[in-house]
DNA sequence: TATTGTTATACTCTATAACTATA
DNA sequence: TATAGTTATAGAGTATAACAATA
């Protein structure tokens, strides 16, 4: 067994797991000063998605534990991104909107996203921007929207 | 403002986050069942290139605070993946090598990551496939190896 | 009794700081 | 005094389980 025939920094698994890893710490740096973190980012995206949602809906759809979801829209609501409204229907759910600030806020981050990715793709050929994209496209596709 | 202008999770860093986070919990998944996480990976593969390094060599070229690489260190020494020998030229010094066994986790590891690749690649063409697996090594090139 | 949201608790990962031994 | 490694401690992030309110 010749251990140049292992190559693991050369698949697909390797190289997205250490990229995507870098990446979100750069884009965690960049949208910190808005008091975000990229979960906070995942759910106002979400939310900016589709009508309004309960916690757990959101939950669900983001992957992440009903406790979890509370701390984010606790933070979120505190910063003055989301509104919680109960239920009158049913007074055991929370109903989540996106405020025009929250708005503002997700605009922020797609900027700081959109800002990273002209520096991460920098040495790319314009060929290569668009055959990432469209290759990326269709794997997020297969995967959820989560994280 | 339109929602509809933000497309955040269209955005590079968007999905190089989502589905760098979700293809490394798989890898880990794959590789749980030899005891090693993708940490362990990682310094597996920095041992195989280049010659025996210390301790703190290995730390800075990950990236990992010392007391993590203890760690590390530890649980590949227990594995019988890596021998640890004090050099005799400096004695605080812990020269970590690459045993027969540790070469073949990591091929373990590579064939589970190849076996990844596959499934995660399975709905793209060709083409494409030779696209994203050169852009994304233009755009490991420019971070570095570790994770 | 079942479900939504919440709180309490615990676990994983990792870093910082204090410490030991060698230099 | 400075450095390699180690140990102790602390923080972030997140999950599980227990609980309260409502259905």
């Amino acid at each position: 067994m010749r251990v140049d025939d292992v190559k693991l920094p050369e698949t697909l698994t390797f190289r997205l797991g250490t990229l995507g890893a870098a990446v979100a710490d750069r884009f965690a740096d960049r949208i910190a000063a808005h008091d975000l973190k990229p979960r906070h980012a995942g759910m106002l995206t979400a939310l900016s998605m589709g009508e309004a949602a309960s916690q757990q809906e959101l939950a669900g759809r983001l992957g992440v534990a009903p406790s979890l979801m509370v701390a984010l829209a606790d933070h979120l609501a505190k910063l003055g991104a989301i509104e919680r409204v109960r239920d009158p229907r049913d007074r055991r759910r929370q109903v989540l909107t996106l405020t025009g600030h929250g708005r503002e806020l997700l605009v922020a981050c797609a900027d700081a996203a959109r800002s990273l990715d002209e520096e991460i793709t920098a040495e790319l050929s314009a060929d290569q921007r668009t055959a990432l994209h469209a290759a990326l496209g269709v794997l997020a596709g297969e995967a959820g929207l989560p994280r």
